[in-house]
DNA sequence: TAGAATACTTGCATTATGCAATCAGTTGAA
DNA sequence: TTCAACTGATTGCATAATGCAAGTATTCTA
């Protein structure tokens, strides 16, 4: 059903490649979702503030998996469930997710709401909020069994 | 007539902010050609190799006019140019278009296609990339008589 | 003063999105 | 063993965004 645009690309510039696979509204949303706040299940993402509808949601999940992005694993405690996670190309966004963050609390601090103690290590020490994050992914991956 | 979800926001997460302005498959493609690839009027804009149209580039130059990531001026050599350029607040996101870039070419080597010398200074010394191109804008800028 | 160039705008068909409802497989309690 | 509830989706339909071709207004050039 839903296969459309997935391999194509507009050109071979970098920026317009990466573009194709996150450049949308909500592709790094979800990715945000696996990265900062463990969520890590269908309906939780389905929850998150920013109300992603659930056709959405389905879409861009089965986006991001055949883009390598993400993967997941039957839930352990239910096989009526899934829990999603990053790939390695997928966790290397964190990067990207941070420069945007750090953007966004330079120059839309107004609008944005941080929490005092993320804010002041995004704004001092961005390098151990990247650290700290990607330990966290590889305490989830280890507790769950997920090889990487 | 184009204002709808101009000043809507999902949330107050940050990346949710940021992405509500530059979330979409185009608007950092313009940043991407000013900041980088030189082109500051509409028609090197719209001749550009991913081929936006006519009216979408319109669009999104006027929001990101309203959000204020660009500003523009007329053409010194005829009143019917104009000269787009980004404002400090543009231009701070060259950052994240080198994250971008360098996640591309991580990730995506085999079907982005970039300049062999670019390449190098983009993997090895991204900082200084960042410092390089921003001299250029600032070049630029003072060329033009652009006050930031 | 005619014609070309530039920066858009308009009309219209196609595609994507949002929302509500529904579906199918799994689970757990009765 | 049955059946309601849960979960990860899918479907139908209305609305919004996009893509493309053509048109318009203004300015420069010859």
């Amino acid at each position: 059903m839903v296969k459309k645009n997935a391999h194509k690309h507009r050109s071979g510039c970098p920026l317009a490649c990466a573009l194709d696979l996150i450049g949308d509204h909500w592709s790094l949303l979800i990715v945000r979702d696996l990265i900062f706040l463990d969520r890590h299940e269908y309906k939780d993402m389905l929850s998150s503030e920013e109300g992603i509808s659930s056709n959405i949601l389905s879409d861009r999940l089965k986006k991001l998996e055949a883009a390598k992005l993400v993967a997941s694993i039957p839930h352990p405690e239910s096989g009526r469930r899934k829990l999603y996670y990053l790939t390695a190309r997928g966790k290397d966004l964190v990067y990207l997710l941070i420069d945007i963050a750090r953007w966004s609390e330079k120059h839309l601090g107004d609008i944005v709401d941080i929490p005092p103690e993320k804010k002041e290590l995004l704004t001092n020490n961005p390098d151990l909020m990247v650290e700290l994050t990607l330990k966290d992914l590889d305490d989830w991956e280890k507790a769950h069994g997920v090889k990487t």
